[in-house]
DNA sequence: TATATATAATAAGCGTGCTTACTATTCAAG
DNA sequence: CTTGAATAGTAAGCACGCTTATTATATATA
């Protein structure tokens, strides 16, 4: 087992993370974008008018902070809050100008940073990867426990 | 290309680095140690008396960053400072008897949380997993740009 | 209708990372 | 010795996650 060096998966996937970040975040930074924006704003594309409740949802963060992401982004210049007349509860979140036209750039600049990222793995590790990644998500998002034994609930994950 | 999956590498990166630090705090959190406290921990068991420049360097994290982290940490009686009588510039850093003795423990909940995650996968897969994660952090490391091209730098990587 | 519960969003405050700027100390050069 | 550069650590303030608590609004029930 160890020499597998499973016993550093949890700081292989931190360093990861990190160093995944901080490469997208040098070059978006010429935009004012952080990952955690650019994410937000991957699904406020997709579903514009979305609510900030349904976006902790989506984002699997807490509404508190979609609320302050959601400040800066508004702050940005990045996406608009409207009320929803129908429920005076809910804001409904929708991408500017700006970002829509943006949308496009960055998406090919995450797409080079996966490149960089993954050179030197063959496509058949690559598929391996995000497989096994695929795999790890779903055993640790249901519910909580789940301990060693059989994880069957592997119902919606595929985005 | 996209069909692969590769396109969603730096979400699902993203998810399983927030999942496998949740489930380590809560298993964790009877102890009052986070993931980046373990994580230096695991440093000072390893040099007893390292100092906090050196830490930074090894976590691959600001000075600063670590300075706040040892704060909170002697604060919780993980570790300890004592200058360094030959540079009085240097706060050498000690693990305390409580940190020892959680070494142990803190060590085999980790494996735990690393079983947990890859149920399901398979030997070989996870063998793929490790060698995919340790190459793209030699790509993402080294001299920050890279390119697309030629990464030949991968000189000292493996801990 | 009146009250109780649930939901959407936010406020306050903390942990962990960052950048920028500062102090204290060491070391190299003159 | 004195000046100046380099190094170790810290301070202040920001981004993004969290927990806990609060406000406003909707909805269900007595």
């Amino acid at each position: 087992m160890v020499s597998d060096g499973i016993d550093r998966l949890g700081f292989l996937i931190h360093d990861v993370q990190r160093l995944m970040r901080k490469r997208f975040e040098a070059r978006a930074s010429g935009l004012g974008l952080s990952s955690a924006q650019w994410r937000l704003l991957v699904r406020v594309a997709k579903e514009a008018g979305v609510a900030q409740a349904r976006l902790a949802e989506l984002l699997e963060i807490e509404p508190i902070s979609v609320s302050r992401l959601v400040d800066r982004m508004e702050e940005g210049g990045w996406i608009e809050r409207r009320s929803d007349a129908t429920d005076r509860r809910v804001r409904m979140i929708f991408p500017t100008e700006k970002a829509n036209a943006a949308y496009a750039d960055v998406k090919s600049l995450a797409g080079e940073v996966y490149e960089e990222s993954l050179s030197g793995v063959s496509p058949e590790d690559r598929r391996v990867l995000i497989r096994a990644l695929d795999v790890i998500v779903r055993n640790l998002t249901d519910g909580e426990a789940s301990s060693l034994e059989k994880i069957k609930s592997a119902e919606g994950a595929a985005a």
